[in-house]
DNA sequence: CGAATTTGACCGGCGC
DNA sequence: GCGCCGGTCAAATTCG
């Protein structure tokens, strides 16, 4: 089950960047039925004994246009211990279901992400979609059987997530490997295809589930993460900074016994326009500064931040540099959401004056968005709007270096219990540590995330959270045709152009996309 | 003009 | 008890 949920979670996450708007905006939908956390979608530690590896090649993948670059051999281990997570403090959506995963399903269903045909004996339900090499992702099938299958996945999944709600899909992304090795040395020269694809497998002798799948990481992501990372240069040395409990020294108390979430995540460039200059990234949360304070022994004041999006909300937020590595923003969540997540943006969404307010697609809605990053999603969907079938085109410049790594770098480290915060400013933060430590292993491994708590929680929230947030800002009709997602015709036949401009989700096998990320055969999806 | 940010003041926890 | 420090409040300021 944390196979298959991990696992869709990257495939959340690779439809988040490439799919067509309507797909990210159904996900929007769906995430404001049942709320979510992008925040969470990644999580970037390891542990545990399944393992998934992960390689760009693979007969019926995405391989076609697969450049060489590949994730490591080593294997990306899913923690066992995030299936039935403990403390989910300070993930807003610890309680809720998984929209992304719901929809991701509903997704399969007309196009599915995961095509479980192959898996109708799959013997543990909760892991029914049994995704094996080289029917997943394109969602392309030859079994006549597969939308029923899928349904019947779906309905088994959603029947499991209801059941286990700890299982959500953003508190419990990726997790990778304390040892895994991404190398990003790749030039995108060699990433020119647009993307690349990583199937990420599970050795069935690891898990008890046999599946595999495809963590699509776009050219551009491949590019921030290898460029940019706003001082943190590579995603080798970007940020995956964790906290654990052994930096949480006993005799360090906290001030209060406040769970805290950390999460520490390369400073975006100074893009913004505020004051302070401080660059908050933007989530999905609509956050108010109420205070700024300096800190001792820090040279980068603190800002406080309560969540705007619904009165009385408690949540809060604190944004900080890390004080060893300027490069790295240090934000802690402390209370959690008592609302929804904010698709719809209200009046209390927290405009910033810091976003753009120019977006001609927009409806009457204000905005949620709390920073120029965001728009640059709304930017891109904009173009959209002009050109539905551009994406294909414009996916490269999805996101820019800083959010690429962003994305991909970000991490969170979950503070609970009795662990000292105030132990991050006081004596030589755990980010700092992380930086000192962790940091340096990246430089050295290259890409990889560690963790040492299982409550560590990844966050994206930073980059996927703009990008979907501003999805959100966009007419529902525009993602939810009649049609759905499938774009199932009258007919029986599938129509997914405009609706899938990668052909992701390409049922028919007849993709006429020069989409190089994923033009396969339709043959060769064999699905 | 409304909303968000800034910033000094205030409050409370904690250590001495 | 006092002072330090972090966190919050709220008036002033700034911005769109």
């Amino acid at each position: 089950m944390t196979c298959f949920l991990l696992i869709k979670k990257i495939n959340v996450l690779n439809l988040g960047f490439t799919f067509s708007k309507k797909t990210k905006l159904n996900y929007m939908q769906d995430m404001e039925k049942h709320q979510g956390d992008l925040s969470d979608m990644l999580r970037v530690c390891g542990g545990g004994d399944d393992a998934i590896s992960c390689t760009s090649t693979g007969k019926n993948k995405l391989s076609a246009a697969s450049p060489s670059w590949e994730f490591p051999a080593e294997t990306i281990k899913f923690s066992t211990a995030m299936e039935e997570p403990i403390d989910n403090f300070g993930d807003p959506f610890s309680s809720t279901r998984d929209p992304l995963l719901h929809d991701l399903d509903l997704a399969g269903v007309g196009g599915g992400i995961f095509d479980n045909s192959t898996s109708s004996s799959s013997v543990d339900p909760t892991i029914n979609m049994n995704i094996t090499e080289g029917d997943m992702i394109t969602g392309a099938t030859t079994n006549n059987n597969s939308v029923c299958s899928n349904l019947l996945a779906q309905r088994i999944l959603d029947e499991e997530m209801m059941k286990r709600p700890n299982c959500h899909v953003f508190s419990g992304m990726l997790q990778l490997s304390p040892n895994i090795k991404i190398p990003i040395s790749s030039s995108p020269r060699d990433l020119s295809s647009s993307s690349v694809a990583a199937t990420v497998s599970s050795p069935k002798e690891n898990l008890s589930l046999s599946s595999t799948a495809q963590l699509i990481v776009t050219h551009d992501m491949i590019k921030g993460i290898n460029t940019s990372s706003v001082g943190c240069g590579s995603l080798n040395n970007s940020s995956v900074q964790i906290s654990s409990p052994r930096y949480n020294h006993a005799g360090i108390k906290r001030r209060k016994s406040l769970a805290k979430k950390v999460v520490c995540i390369p400073a975006p460039a100074a893009v913004n326009s505020r004051p302070s200059g401080e660059v908050v990234p933007s989530d999905l949360w609509a956050w108010r500064k109420y205070g700024q304070k300096p800190i001792k022994g820090s040279p980068f004041p603190r800002g406080y931040y309560r969540c705007s999006s619904s009165k009385g909300c408690s949540a809060r937020k604190q944004v900080e540099r890390s004080r060893t590595d300027p490069n790295m923003l240090a934000i802690t969540y402390t209370s959690e959401h008592n609302h929804p997540w904010p698709t719809q943006r209200n009046a209390l969404a927290g405009s910033t004056r810091s976003q753009p307010t120019k977006n001609h697609i927009r409806s009457s809605k204000p905005s949620l968005s709390s920073s120029p990053q965001t728009n640059k999603f709304t930017n891109l969907l904009m173009k959209e709007e002009h050109n539905e079938n551009s994406m294909i085109d414009e996916s490269p410049s999805l996101f820019n270096d800083t959010e690429s790594s962003l994305f991909m770098a970000s991490s969170i480290k979950e503070e609970t219990g009795e662990t000292s915060f105030d132990h991050h400013h006081q004596n030589s933060s755990s980010i700092d540590h992380a930086v000192d430590g962790d940091d340096n292993q990246m430089r050295n491994q290259g890409f990889h995330g560690s963790y040492h708590d299982d409550s560590v929680l990844p966050d994206v929230t930073n980059h996927s959270d703009d990008f979907f947030a501003d999805l959100g800002e966009l007419e529902p009709d525009l993602l939810f045709p009649p049609q759905g997602f499938s774009g199932a015709k009258s007919d029986g036949k599938i129509e997914n152009k405009g609706l899938d401009p990668f052909s992701l989700f390409d049922w028919t096998g007849n993709s006429n996309s020069n989409n190089d990320c994923f033009s396969q055969e339709p043959s060769k999806r064999g699905l």
